[in-house]
DNA sequence: TTGTACGCGTTATCAT
DNA sequence: ATGATAACGCGTACAA
């Protein structure tokens, strides 16, 4: 099949002008045009049902169009919700959104910022959480510091190491509000089921949870650290390991809500009653929290808030205007049913 | 900021040799080049960090290397599924996966496939479902028709009225196979929960519960339908409409999962046993399915290996080789626990 | 084996 | 108010 594209030169054939002022006419010029002969062009780019070549324009102009999203898995409905909120907000702009899923991993990361270089990415947003491996780290740099001098705005949305404009989601405060609430509540014999190792946001989140039990003059125990990888299989897999300890704990806190739920259902499964033998907390308020048996109390993190206002600072960044600062989203307590006051 | 791009001439200089060689040695040409300035090249390219604006090249070679995903909810773990899995097939292989959320709204969908016409995308995947809505029909005709014309590659993944290759998801063998189940489980009196009027996937799932019943020479009865629109919400609104005639049923077939899920949330909310009193079935097999209380019985649609085989087809039209077939997923039984055996 | 010249579709600059 | 020309970065036909 031959390509035939419809360009500025046929509409301006069409319109009796030349493609100068076609382009005036599309770009809504300052440069004067005669009312007359824009509504020819008008006419003449309904008629061939013209839209200017993007590619084009792109070369022309140094800009790709693209905001580049690196995600670790869009099927997690985390990300998957932060990026419909920028999707949402940044297309309708005529920008592309371009997904990296990379599982966490290296390489497939590299590959994916490498693409976005090539394609000469307006914008990368880092959301997949920085990994804690040397090469990546190394590579990562290298790359980052190309994307930059090439002008791509960048920004990072869990932190990372690199030298980039960084917007935290208050994980860390996250943690130490659902702990704050635990202890508030009697519990002082508290389990905590972490994320990934590697994962910076696990690190962030173990932190909040140890920062208000110290606030609280209570110890973190190592022997109450489960680990856990973010998902409701690592949650059900904690709960196992968990029953063997369970005199030893009043509430256990989940790293994240997806733990939380996997270890409901686990203890249900076994027979432990939530809330009435143990309380178990969660982080993050997946739409599914709300669901479970029982409803699970969890700090809600608004991620879809959190991607429409990430589209608007792109796009404030790419529309040059400096002074914009993207706005925080703040973590809330939802308290439902899957704690006991112990007091 | 001012960008300073590295080009080929940069390169070419630096390896002293002409822009075209360097063209040469970046894509591996035919031509003959010299081993030694080939590897002066690609040490000059080394220290450049030069990667070929993908830009340029695409408006030298008219292709944008972007594959367009229209979508109705990235959220879905559905779609989400989908995508994942042509992602990663397709973003291995130098391209760039541009998604459209368009919550099945005509604007959206418009806005998201003219953009993609402006892109020049290579092809586009209309994954969102087809609307049924006069306007929608027509001017979806038309850009379809231009897209046509430029040379795009178009699938459709559930069917649509467009002329495009369409890949079938067996929505009414899966809807067929389900009420089959119960039927040979002793059920007579089937409820149906439907799912959005307007959406062609909704009738064909409807049809395929009508057809399994003829074929058991039962009747489908307009007072035990429900309406659903896919969501768990959905699911819980039905069940309680359900509730009033549940003397006149004994299993349920919901349109997807999510219906079933909160169905049987709503159903054991209000004290009904599941399947004990009534037996409830689903279709899509979402992760969440095996973990309600009880398990979902629901047929299995692969949808990521959907999405796999839909990239690796997509590569190959983009490839030129047309011989080649979508590979069809099929359709399975998943005999859980939501179904009770009354015969 | 290497290089020159041109064109992809668009727009900025400079005439007219 | 309009248009001719050059240039963005790359690849290719052609020449050397």
């Amino acid at each position: 099949m031959v390509r035939k594209e419809i360009t500025i030169k046929d509409v301006a054939r069409l319109a009796e002008c030349s493609p100068t002022t076609v382009s005036r006419v599309i770009n809504n010029s300052e440069h004067p045009v005669s009312k007359d002969t824009a509504e020819k062009v008008e006419a003449a780019i309904k008629r061939l049902n013209f839209s200017p070549n993007r590619i084009a324009q792109g070369l022309k102009n140094d800009k790709s169009n693209i905001i580049g999203v690196i995600v670790h898995d869009i099927c997690d409905s985390y990300f998957a919700q932060m990026i419909k909120g920028m999707e949402e907000f940044i297309s309708e702009h005529e920008y592309i959104v371009n997904i990296y899923n990379t599982s966490r991993d290296v390489d497939k990361e590299l590959h994916a910022v490498n693409m976005l270089k090539a394609n000469r990415a307006d914008a990368v947003v880092f959301a997949a959480g920085a990994l804690m491996d040397k090469r990546y780290e190394r590579e990562m740099y290298n790359v980052v510091e190309q994307l930059k001098s090439q002008g791509t705005i960048l920004l990072g949305v869990t932190p990372h190491p690199f030298a980039i404009k960084n917007i935290s989601l208050a994980n860390q405060k996250a943690a130490e509000m659902i702990t704050d609430y635990a202890i508030e509540n009697g519990h002082q014999k508290i389990a905590f089921i972490s994320g990934p190792q590697n994962l910076y946001t696990s690190y962030l989140r173990k932190q909040g949870v140890i920062k208000s039990l110290e606030n609280h003059s209570l110890q973190f125990k190592q022997e109450l650290l489960f680990e856990g990888d973010f998902t409701f299989e690592g949650g059900r897999k904690a709960a196992l390991s968990l029953l063997n300890k369970i005199d030893q704990i009043t509430a256990v806190v989940a790293a994240n809500d997806a733990t939380a739920l996997g270890l409901i259902w686990e203890l249900n499964n076994q027979g432990v009653k939530v809330p009435a033998e143990i309380s178990v907390l969660g982080i993050d308020d997946l739409p599914e929290a709300k669901y479970s048996y029982p409803p699970l109390t969890t700090i809600s993190l608004p991620i879809y808030n959190l991607g429409t206002n990430i589209g608007e600072y792109l796009l404030a960044q790419l529309n040059e205007e400096y002074d914009i600062n993207i706005k925080p989203v703040e973590p809330k307590l939802l308290t439902r049913d899957s704690l006991k006051n112990i007091e």
